[in-house]
DNA sequence: ATACAATGCAAGTAAATACTTGCATGAGGT
DNA sequence: ACCTCATGCAAGTATTTACTTGCATTGTAT
């Protein structure tokens, strides 16, 4: 799909992103990070937003949620961690980082729709689930959305965080914070 | 502290970096919006940087979180909805797209500590707030630091969503929100 | 009425930045 | 050995943008 060079300036280019924001990185900023002439930059792509919505094709730089990468057997505690840790392993400071730095209004549309859909998704499988563990007699409420909206901010309230502020606010690791996080969840549900 | 015109520049500058980040605001934008001459915007200020760090010492652009916002009466479910409240009434939708405007190499010094300091702040009364009454047996759990981060979470994460996706992520209204979820909270701790 | 302070207006400057072009060079494949 | 293709290099262009300046105008307080 890509060559060496234009792996090269994308990684130089997203990297930058994640600092600096699009607006604020340029493309002698890109061409020196990835070791190349300003030039080929132009030769390889048709400008500097054609390296981002190249990007974007990539699952490293634009990671896909499918309803289909969830699965669960009716324990709710053991679902849940399971959903969060794949909820994380999409969802990370790094992808945090990049989906801040590309809002910019040359940017908007292109990537508006798609960073919706990741929440957009789990959102909609929770309560999927939500719904059959309460037909189950596995949860109390009927606040579904809610159920779902919470969880959701939980996962993602923590990966924000250790995006924007690394280990200065707060020391947990991601295992142990969800393993607690979900059994009092867990807990406040069922 | 501020004239009228020094008001509408920096209402108008905010306004702006809400929408399309500091970066992306130009000084004819900003003139456009408060409806005045680009070069009152000089006359009045040292230059761009300097309208945002006026903004920044006014409570309306740099909202304040001290411990002493926090009172409480030893009801569990009452005192985290309090405090939920309190939370929510300075981490706006408002705030959370001007901190992300904010983000800009040229600001991020002179930003960068006031950021955190708000959920550095909550974090640090929820802690205190979890051992008082863990020592008065209300409370299971020893993990006050996972129980302080995962409310903060709780709590941010629903501003966040509403401040990137406005009502298209949940229509779950904020009060209906927070007294769910804090039921919900305090069932999975007591 | 007069003086003064604030602002508009028009024109301009210097720097940054995305993007271009023509030519030289060098490595790899045939 | 030759050809080709990718890239470096150097110079340049057009545009945008923060910021400046000199002068005209207006509103307000004395």
């Amino acid at each position: 799909m890509f060559d060496e060079t234009q792996e090269k300036i994308i990684q130089a280019t997203m990297n930058l992103i994640m600092d600096k924001g699009y607006g604020a990185t340029t493309t002698k900023d890109i061409a020196t990070k990835a070791g190349i002439n300003e030039c080929t930059i132009f030769r390889k792509f048709k400008g500097k937003k054609d390296i981002v919505l190249s990007a974007m094709t990539l699952p490293e730089w634009n990671p896909k949620l499918k309803e289909t990468d969830f699965s669960y057997k009716g324990e709710l505690e053991e679902d849940l961690l399971s959903f969060s840790r794949v909820y994380l392993s999409k969802v990370t400071p790094h992808m945090v980082k990049v989906s801040i730095g590309l809002r910019s209004p040359e940017l908007y549309d292109a990537t508006a729709e798609g960073i919706m859909e990741i929440p957009s998704t789990f959102k909609r499988v929770m309560i999927h689930y939500f719904k059959e563990m309460k037909a189950r007699g596995c949860i109390k409420s009927t606040d579904y959305e809610g159920m779902a909206v919470q969880f959701l901010a939980m996962n993602f309230g923590y990966v924000f965080f250790k995006a924007s502020f690394g280990d200065k606010l707060t020391r947990i690791e991601q295992e142990e914070y969800i393993k607690e996080g979900v059994h009092r969840f867990v807990c406040g549900i069922r």
